[in-house]
DNA sequence: AGCACA
């Protein structure tokens, strides 16, 4: 199994998740950039000393859900690499949704932890020496297939984004409207005698790079789907 | 490292 041992949940569960960032931008953020594979129904993110670091993110699918663990498996975000698992348990809003929700009886924590340990060692607890050797996944350049802007080679993240593969009438305001909708959008440079090119610019990296996911492979025209890239120190 | 929903 690729993610842990956790099987597929469409709720994913991200870590190692920038503990500075404000609850509502990294909600927002992360909505931002996890949209792109599909509906979100809910994101879940609390800052108690327990819980910050990390956030759950409800898709409306599993496979969805699948894609999102993939392809942004750590993915830099806010300078931190995030690490991404399927979630353990169904969310609340699946549930409300499935009709199977049952508000939870406050338990005390110790008779939580003592049910966890329960569990944990089950009637077999000499059986997980099963090869678990699965796949130490892609590393920091993930690949995005279907998506024609998919970089070969890392280019280290930057607040500027390099556009290629633009149809030849592209104008900046047109580059505008589409950028501008991000977080962070500062402006859109273009260059008279290099037709096809932009540069795009973000106030940092995680903007540039939430709208780098956002709108990779988007096509101004059928033949032309964006290649955006981080631009070159 | 850490699996919640106030």
């Amino acid at each position: 199994m690729l993610s842990g041992d956790i099987p597929p949940n469409q709720t994913i569960y991200v870590k190692n998740l920038n503990e500075k960032v404000k609850k509502d931008e990294l909600k927002r953020s992360l909505y931002a950039l996890f949209s792109q594979y599909g509906r979100i129904l809910d994101i879940v993110a609390l800052k108690t000393p327990k819980l910050r670091g990390q956030a759950w993110i409800a898709f409306s699918e599993v496979t969805v859900a699948s894609n999102a663990v993939r392809q942004m498996q750590n993915f830099p975000f806010y300078e931190k690499p995030m690490r991404i698992q399927y979630a353990k348990t169904k969310s609340d809003c699946i549930a409300k949704a499935d009709g199977t929700y049952v508000p939870r009886e406050k338990k005390k924590k110790q008779e939580e932890k003592a049910e966890r340990k329960r569990k944990a060692e089950g009637p077999q607890s000499a059986a997980n020496a099963n090869g678990t050797s699965d796949h130490v996944n892609g590393g920091p350049t993930a690949s995005f297939p279907g998506k024609a802007g998919a970089q070969d080679a890392a280019m280290a993240p930057n607040n500027i984004l390099f556009i290629q593969n633009l149809p030849h009438e592209t104008t900046s305001m047109m580059l505008q409207m589409l950028f501008q909708q991000y977080p962070g959008f500062k402006e859109v440079r273009m260059i008279e005698a290099k037709p096809g090119i932009a540069f795009v610019e973000f106030e940092d990296d995680v903007q540039s790079s939430i709208a780098m996911q956002a709108l990779q492979g988007f096509k101004i025209t059928p033949q032309n789907p964006m290649a955006i890239n981080y631009a070159k120190k």
